[in-house]
DNA sequence: TGATCATATGGAAGCGCTTCCCACCAATGA
DNA sequence: TCATTGGTGGGAAGCGCTTCCATATGATCA
């Protein structure tokens, strides 16, 4: 009754034979006691060797560190963060459109996440089946997650905070203890509807569904503000955020009576849309009809007539969340963080204006 | 000497007072044996009721579930990875530039992988001071392996490839039993030079550089086979694949002597740039100077005039890319894949063309 | 010269899970 | 009635690592 957990005796042993034959059955990865056996010392000393975590003599460090490199050795990912009880990644969700401004942020919080030495894992909700579900898994492999706009319920971020894993919300209001980063869409929009004013529409239709997004009902509210002072008129029209629902309502809108003599569109995407329907309709653009958009994506600038819209931060805000997230995530800090950064009206002749810098 | 490792009489055994106090202290993560103990059952059979890879008495099942479901029980997907021996996860590596192109190859694999239940690891060589490191290191965190162009050097995909983990080479030559795809650039670029060799310019310059890149290579050879049969020069002039730098090279060839009819883009950022340095040289694209580029980004159907160019199918790629990586992490297939998809050619007004579609 | 101490190192527990192996029990067949 | 069988379920090993604890070895101090 002696049978300790050692190999020994039990002829069904498997572990008997690890060492002696089995060469050629599978690559065989070379752990660390691999190494502990080539260089005649214990695990824990490879591991502090390693690692630097504790003093190592210098001849052993030194033949430690041979033997590593002619087995090849590479610790393994999951071993170490199962004992270390960290993921050492971070994780983005991101919401089912597939434009310029989601593959921004992402990109952005890409490159400031590796920066700090975190690993990023994406998950788009377009076409999952149950995005919850994705989330609620993504949240289980990373030290911190990243949630763009309204991807997440709020319940689900609680229940992910409640897990221990920092969440900061991007373009949303803040939940729980949670870190959010904004951009300030009310004041753009306000210098927007001034701008907007000095042209003195009689009639401007915004395209956007306000109650679809945080972001766009912002816009919205600032462009009623700072349209408020003129005499214009300011309808809404819902629309998705997409070119096509762009082109589609615009087309109808254009088509139908009252026909507003500008389309503030509530992203970049519809505004290039209703470019598309305006001059089918026979319309120029900046001249018989003033479009605006939101984000100043690539093909804002380089449209015809380039395109007024609102320039934001999309590389810094996905950078400046990996950051925030840090802080959470290394417990530098335990108090959310809410921050507001500032967007730029970008004024080009989509609108009527006559920008120095837009060519034509 | 009866000490198994049970916890029993070693006062200073800190897994007796698990079940008892400590309530307060941290968030205490519920694990299987919590599942367990609290189920009167064993953890195997927590298990097996919960992937069903046993069956297990409905009564039990139906407890266990309870259970899991009061103490919000999930399965640490550390654990579970490690003594599976798979991640559950796919890396995809992409180059320095940040353009549409990578982003959206990337979120087309995404919403591939995703759907094959995979999570998706990105990791950019963008600022990174060791993207050699980066990439192994990502190697070690997932099943399988997409590379987007040359990012990461032969040498490496082979050492990847020897640790087991398969790799999917995209828009680059194959190494060593990788699986590939590609774009028919060849193909594409001919019939893009055939139809440039219909406008009977005197002169075209090929902007970017054919030895930074298989794809651009690809390009720059096949324009010069559909241009083979038309009296026209063709010339090439080194360019990076960047706007800035498209407008730059742009300016330069432009304001040079031997001014050509067209400028052939490496991409559409390149093409786009140069559109701006036409432009500044008050020529008018279309009819003073043909400019085409490739990929058929969104910006250069917006831009006026529309810009001829080629389509990748960039999401395809991406999504392809994750099904063929599929197959060899689930082992459905064993002998590498090399694919070609076809590209298209996109005929705008940018070229001097009149193309029914194309609004002006 | 014996006691003390810092340093270097090994053993082993533990991170949370899956699954092999075996025991148990009730029902079945002889 | 006893042995076989199939259905359940528990124990424990093992995945690869980190780190606590204990020990051994010289070096240092009185």
């Amino acid at each position: 009754m002696e049978a300790l957990p050692t190999n020994e005796g039990d002829p069904g042993s498997t572990s008997s034979s690890t060492s002696g034959a089995e060469a050629a059955a599978e690559p065989h990865t070379v752990t660390i006691y691999d190494v502990a056996r080539a260089a005649g010392v214990g695990i824990a000393t490879v591991s502090r060797a390693l690692r630097g975590s504790a003093p190592v003599a210098d001849a052993t460090r030194a033949k430690i560190l041979r033997v590593v490199d002619e087995l090849g050795f590479r610790p393994s990912h999951l071993g170490t963060s199962l004992a270390e009880k960290r993921h050492a990644a971070a994780g983005i969700v991101f919401p089912d459109l597939s434009g310029p401004y989601y593959a921004e942020v992402v990109m952005g919080h890409e490159e400031a996440a590796s920066r700090l030495g975190r690993s990023v894992l994406i998950q788009g909700t377009n076409g999952r089946t149950d995005p919850i579900a994705a989330a609620r898994d993504l949240a289980g492999r990373v030290d911190g997650l990243v949630v763009l706009g309204r991807t997440v319920p709020d319940a689900l971020v609680e229940e992910i905070l409640a897990q221990g894993v920092p969440v900061v919300l991007l373009a949303r209001p803040s939940v729980g203890n949670a870190d959010s980063l904004r951009v300030d869409n009310l004041t753009a929009a306000r210098a927007l509807g001034e701008h907007l004013g000095t042209h003195h529409f009689a009639q401007v239709r915004f395209l956007g569904s306000p109650d679809s997004s945080h972001d766009v009902a912002e816009r919205w509210a600032g462009i009623f503000q700072g349209l408020a002072r003129s005499a214009t008129r300011l309808d809404l029209t819902p629309c998705n955020l997409d070119e096509e629902s762009g082109t589609r309502v615009a087309r109808a809108v254009l088509a139908g009576p009252d026909r507003p003599d500008a389309l503030v569109c509530a992203n970049d995407e519809i505004a290039l849309g209703a470019i598309v329907a305006a001059e089918e309709a026979g319309l120029t653009v900046g001249v018989d009809i003033a479009i605006t958009g939101w984000d100043d994506i690539m093909a804002a600038r380089h449209a015809r007539p380039g395109l007024t819209t609102v320039r934001q931060p999309m590389r810094l805000l996905g950078a400046h969340a990996a950051e925030v997230l840090d802080e959470r995530i290394s417990r530098t800090r335990t108090t959310p963080r809410h921050e507001i950064l500032p967007a730029e009206l970008v004024v080009r002749s989509s609108c009527g204006s006559h920008p120095q810098g837009d060519r034509r």
